[in-house]
DNA sequence: GCTTTTAACTTTGCACCGCAAAGTACTTTC
DNA sequence: GAAAGTACTTTGCGGTGCAAAGTTAAAAGC
């Protein structure tokens, strides 16, 4: 069997791979209904210029739809995760997670076998 | 109490926030005694000079150290983590945890509240 | 002993990209 | 009707990841 736990690094998508666009795509995560431009800039604290382009680039990914309508005769932009889109960042986030788990293995952080503990990280570190 | 808990997306160090980067860290932190220019390359499958550029980049981030000999007439180059590249990149590795349990949550995945277990990801994409 | 290959890196070139600052097109308020 | 606010978009630029080419020297082949 092979999957993303091994060597997991290559498959960390470069457009999903960026704080910015981290944020954005785990608040539509949580967001079934999608955001508003407005919405996303406070949620993800980003300022308009670098969120439209970030929305631009994800756009083009087709990780996400983007309509844009008029409300109360001002232009409203609605952004939502698109099905590929959501597929594709669950994918990235599960080859986060084997990276992490990785360096913590690395790290002479033992996790238990039946249930790997990510939550040592912050221990560890504390103590070493 | 503050940490990287509450918005730990900007604490991502851009120097550690590369796929490259990432593999060589991990791959120091799991070597005490460092590694050699070669070893390095193959572990991290990288080519001679993407490692290179990513090496001389960690360098000037102070966070390794890059010792240059020779060994049987052929130059030879040692890499090992300095002190404050361990600190470092263990903060950035627990900011990494802390995205990923937000994106977790954001999507859906309850994680047990003793036990906060980051392997749920795998099941939840193979099943949603 | 001269050429070719291999090893161990470094440098170069370029295209892309994140970010801040400036710009646009309205609407609302004063 | 001027000034301020809203909701974005565009521009400029410094930085960077990557591939390809370059460098230096030893080893191998002939």
């Amino acid at each position: 069997m092979s999957s993303a736990t091994d060597n997991p690094y290559p498959c960390l998508e470069r457009i999903f791979h960026e704080p910015g666009r981290l944020t954005i795509m785990s608040n539509l995560l949580g967001a079934p209904n999608g955001l508003t431009f407005t919405e996303l800039k406070k949620a993800c604290d980003l300022t308009d210029g670098n969120l439209s382009r970030h929305l631009k680039a994800l756009e083009k990914a087709k990780a996400i739809n983007v309509k844009k309508t008029f409300v109360k005769n001002r232009p409203q932009t609605k952004v939502a995760l698109s099905n590929r889109g959501r597929d594709n960042f669950m994918a990235y986030l599960q080859a986060l997670e084997a990276v992490l788990l990785d360096a913590a293995s690395k790290a002479g952080i033992q996790e238990d076998k039946t249930v790997s503990s990510l939550s040592l990280f912050g221990r560890s570190i504390a103590e070493a």
